[in-house]
DNA sequence: ATGGTGCTTCCAACCATGGGAAGGTCAAGC
DNA sequence: GCTTGACCTTCCCATGGTTGGAAGCACCAT
């Protein structure tokens, strides 16, 4: 089976299954006499995990640990739910910290009024931090993002501008 | 006011900074006679808005964006407003998303017994689960599937190691 | 003057993903 | 046959935000 065809079974993209082969998450495919990749079912099923662990927010380094508990037919399933804790832990982490922001956000938006006078709690909330930021202590590692996810959505120009110019 | 300087007083990090005047962010600081950058206390005001920005999960184009609508005297607060309320809606879908992973995480964490016997509901919903995970609406009697030989990767409790890494 | 620290620039890495170029392979249609 | 187009190969580059390091000056205190 083609490269393109597993990627279409899988869900993963090609571009992914040469990067996950090349930095080792997945073992080296084997070839055709073209020189093409070739891909069996099993490696098709292991793609499927692979996709389904980064649905569910898992990293690449997670998901080389989470194959290993797939393989590991004597482990305990202890030890994969602890894992899973783990990461439910993290996920949760994660949205206090947007929840965060977004009361923050929701706070100062409240008191600005919306029309068109210039006077703006917002911006002045940005400018001068006064109480109403209840600050975040430490400032941590950023990414709550999904990489690689980058939504066209509807901006102001002023957005607009400062981003394409 | 040497770099240094103006990083602790603003709590945005030197190299931060010079990426930030890198990338247009912030205009091109002056220079001292030795060639060091030379800061004052609106380029302090200026960068601590930035680092109340990104603390807010806004990005560097955005920023961009709040940093002209704050200097722009004659902008109607509505146009402030809009922005953040966009701004929120976005995060508030990125929390959509996460908390979307932990029900389904938290669904096959509970069905798991994590004692000491292998079979674990959690690893097997990754192997053939139904795509989404969005209702765990279970189909087929589900049997292990062994993927192909895993090569050299044998290590022993992978998982802490990558929970940790 | 000597050492330590701060500053400069440049270059690379992280993670996950996508884009694209330059070229080889294959199966179909004419 | 030969062309076309879809597919594959490897290689390099870009993203975003940040950190790390190296090589080499500038500054300050002793």
């Amino acid at each position: 089976m083609n490269i393109g065809h597993a990627s279409k079974r899988s869900g993963v993209s090609t571009k992914m299954i040469r990067y996950y082969e090349q930095t080792g998450l997945i073992p080296k495919a084997a070839r055709q006499d073209s020189g093409y990749r070739d891909y069996d079912d099993a490696d098709v099923h292991r793609l499927r995990f692979i996709r389904r662990a980064r649905d569910l927010g898992f990293t690449v380094g997670q998901i080389g640990a989470l194959l290993e508990l797939w393989s590991d037919r004597s482990r305990a399933s202890a030890d994969v739910k602890s894992f899973a804790l783990d990461h439910i832990a993290q996920l949760k982490e994660k949205i206090a910290e947007i929840e965060a922001m977004v009361r923050t956000l929701e706070t100062l938006a409240d008191h600005c009024h919306g029309d068109d006078r210039p006077e703006c709690p917002i911006i002045e909330g940005l400018a001068d931090g006064n109480g109403t930021f209840s600050t975040p202590g430490q400032r941590e590692p950023r990414h709550f993002g999904q990489p690689g996810e980058h939504p066209a959505r509807r901006r102001s120009d002023a957005a607009r501008r400062a981003t394409h110019q």
